[in-house]
DNA sequence: GAAACCGCTATACTTTAGGAAACCACTATA
DNA sequence: TATAGTGGTTTCCTAAAGTATAGCGGTTTC
C-alpha cells in the first residue's frame, strides 16, 4: 500500500519555488499593462506607424469605439502611446507608439509567431476552418 | 476563430494595412488562448516542473482555488497542460506543461524582459514603492 | 442639400472574469 | 480527538469588459 510518503518522494518541496516567485512579480507587472483582449492589437496596429482614430477601429475587427477610446487612454497613461493633436480644420488627431512603446515589439513578435504556429495546429486538428 | 476580413474599399491610403491585417489574426489566436490575469503566471511556475495544484495555488498570491481549477481546465483543454492521476491513497495528482505547453517560454521570456523593465521604471517614477 | 466622413461621447444593457467563503471525502500528524 | 493537508466543487456576488445604438459639431464630397 502506499502513503504520502510515496507520493512526497516524487513531489518532493520544490527548490524552484522561491526562484519562480521572483520570476512571478515581473510577469504580473507585464499583464497588468498589457492584458485584456485589445491592447496588444492595437499596440501592434500601431507599430506599423502612426495611426488615426477610426483608421486603428478599422483595421481591428469588433473594436467598437468606446472601447478603442478608453484603451488609447489607458495605454497614454502608461506611456506606451502619444495622442497628437494637428491644428488643421477640423483638428486631425493621431496616435503613435512612445519610444517606449516599440520596446514592446520584441513581446509582439514571439507572441505572433507563437500565435501562427499555434493556429496551424488548430487549423489541422479542426480539419480546416475557413 | 474567425475569419479576419480586411476591408480594402474603406481603408485605401494605408498600404500597411493589409500587412497588419495578417500580423493581427495570429496575434488574436494567442491572446484568446493566453489572455487573462492568471494563464502565462500558471504556464511560468509550471515551466519549473511539475507541480499538485496546492502548491501552484501557494506560488501565485491571490489565486483561488475555483479560479486555479478553472484556468487548468482551460489550458488542459488546449493541450498546453497535462493532468497526471498518480494512484496513491489518496489519489495524488499533478500537473505538468505539454511539449507544446514548453512552446510558449519563449513569449514568457519576453513577457518577462519587458515586465522587469517596466518595473523599474515604474518604481522610478513613483518614487520607490514597495 | 443629402450623405458620409472625422473623433469621439453617452446611455443602457448583457456577459464574463474573478473574488470570498464554505464545504466535501479523504489521510496524516500530534 | 483535533488539526491540517490533499484536490478540488458550490454558491453567491461584484466589477470590469464588451455590445449596441445613437448623437454631436464640424467638414468635405456628390
Amino acid at each position: 500500500m502506499e502513503t504520502y510518503e510515496y507520493d512526497k518522494r516524487k513531489c518532493p518541496t520544490h527548490a524552484s519555488g522561491e526562484q519562480c516567485a521572483k520570476l512571478l512579480f515581473p510577469v504580473k507587472d507585464a499583464l497588468d499593462v498589457l492584458s485584456g483582449k485589445w491592447k496588444l492589437q492595437i499596440i501592434l496596429s500601431l507599430s506599423f506607424g502612426k495611426k488615426r482614430f477610426k483608421q486603428i477601429q478599422r483595421e481591428i475587427p469588433g473594436l467598437t469605439p468606446k472601447v478603442l477610446s478608453k484603451e488609447l487612454k489607458d495605454l497614454e497613461m502608461n506611456e506606451l502611446v502619444e495622442r497628437h493633436v494637428y491644428d488643421t480644420l477640423p483638428v486631425s488627431i493621431e496616435y503613435e507608439l512612445t519610444n517606449y512603446g516599440t520596446t514592446i515589439k520584441p513581446l509582439l513578435g514571439e507572441l505572433h509567431k507563437w500565435g501562427s504556429k499555434h493556429r496551424k495546429r488548430i487549423i489541422a486538428r479542426n480539419g480546416r476552418k475557413n
